[in-house]
DNA sequence: TGCATAAAGTATCGAGGCGAAACCAATTTG
DNA sequence: CAAATTGGTTTCGCCTCGATACTTTATGCA
């Protein structure tokens, strides 16, 4: 390829939005960009192992959920998507062997899902976890300030999405952080996303990352 | 639904991997998870208007790249997917009026991509400007972590992926950044997506952030 | 108790995204 | 000037996912 050819032509597109370059770019919309190109990079980093990422994130969140969360519609909610299209993602998941469904004795519509040991084998390849080892080499400075930062912006966000069906933590914050979750009952029950504690009114608030429901 | 109806089965399996539960997490996989979850919420944002998140993802990158980066191979090669199907991305948003191609007289095979006025009217309502928007809120010295954190997991991650497609920096950073980009006759040339300056051998290692090609 | 309504889950259909491969045209290289 | 390369498009088919309809079980209200 030519390097330098000295253009003739003068390039004035390129000059038409000089605050939108990179430059320019404030800290926020530097933010914004990289948000965007992790996550696409990170959604090309789970067609691995023959998942595709709907299946690893619903993998790692069987994985990480209480059990009575562990549902097919605990995965739906927790994942934002329909009822039917987790369906599908159970069955794949299950006729890989890596998760197992037992109907329920308490209730008879719903299945409990649990991780087979094939399934443990599995999330401990987690490729997101090659994100993990990265961050683990900053410095725990560097890394605990961005785990504020992306907590606060996930759950602002989650707020201004509005709409989305993310429960009230009146009861209890419904699964994840079972042991450091939202227990009425502590004296500072903290998120189990953000870690932040819920102090005051904070049960009844929503719990903007999770989900809510029955007590552990 | 019940509170805490004094169960009387224990729930075993939920004792099985307490390294895994948020609790015990690790500022570095806390960051994982934050992540891949503002990756999903991020894509889930860019259904609007019409138009996809890959269809997004090309027009933003078709407003910020310079001139001879403005084509379908830089788009491919941009968003890591193949040709063909930035080919459709491309004839999707060119139907849709947002930019219009128009051959280049210097090599007859590209075509020259610009955003139209009506493309520059609905780059103006991204949706991942409300992540921006977020960050924006928050104190400087966070969000100028977080820039920093981000760019380096970003940098790191790249390079994990290896085999992907990402040139090198040596003529020089071929789009972004146009004029505070990889100039090999700059004194210190800066990357436009880190914004770290690029001394010494740096514009003969890989531009770990975007692309490279000949000069602007 | 009994009937209506709601909720959990599944099956089926169809739209759309995307990679693979074949192909065309233009350019570069030997 | 032929051969190989490169930019781009088209076609094909797989796969994901939402919408809808349906089944089964729970719950609520008279």
């Amino acid at each position: 390829m030519s390097v330098n050819d000295g253009l003739t032509q003068t390039d004035t597109s390129d000059q038409r939005t000089p605050a939108a370059l990179p430059g320019a770019m404030s800290h926020a919309a530097r933010v914004a960009e990289l948000i965007d190109r992790l996550g696409r990079m990170t959604r090309e980093l789970q067609y691995v192992d023959g998942l595709n990422p709907a299946q690893w994130e619903a993998l790692r969140y069987l994985n990480r959920a209480n059990r009575y969360s562990r549902t097919p519609g605990g995965v739906a909610e927790f994942l934002g998507a329909t009822k039917g299209t987790i369906s599908q993602t159970v069955s794949a998941l299950e006729s890989k062997g890596l998760i197992a469904r037992t109907p329920s004795d308490r209730d008879k519509r719903v299945c409990l899902i649990d991780l087979t040991d094939e399934g443990h084998r599995m999330i401990a390849r987690d490729p997101v976890r090659c994100i993990e080892t990265i961050v683990g080499s900053m410095d725990e400075a560097t890394a605990a300030q961005m785990v504020s930062g992306l907590g606060r912006l996930m759950a602002s966000l989650q707020i201004e999405l509005g709409s989305k069906p993310f429960g009230v933590c009146a009861a209890c914050c419904r699964h994840l952080a079972p042991e450091s979750g939202c227990k009425k009952s502590e004296a500072t029950p903290k998120c189990g996303m953000t870690g932040e504690p819920l102090q005051g009114d904070a049960p009844q608030r929503i719990c903007v990352n999770y989900l809510n429901d029955a007590a552990e």
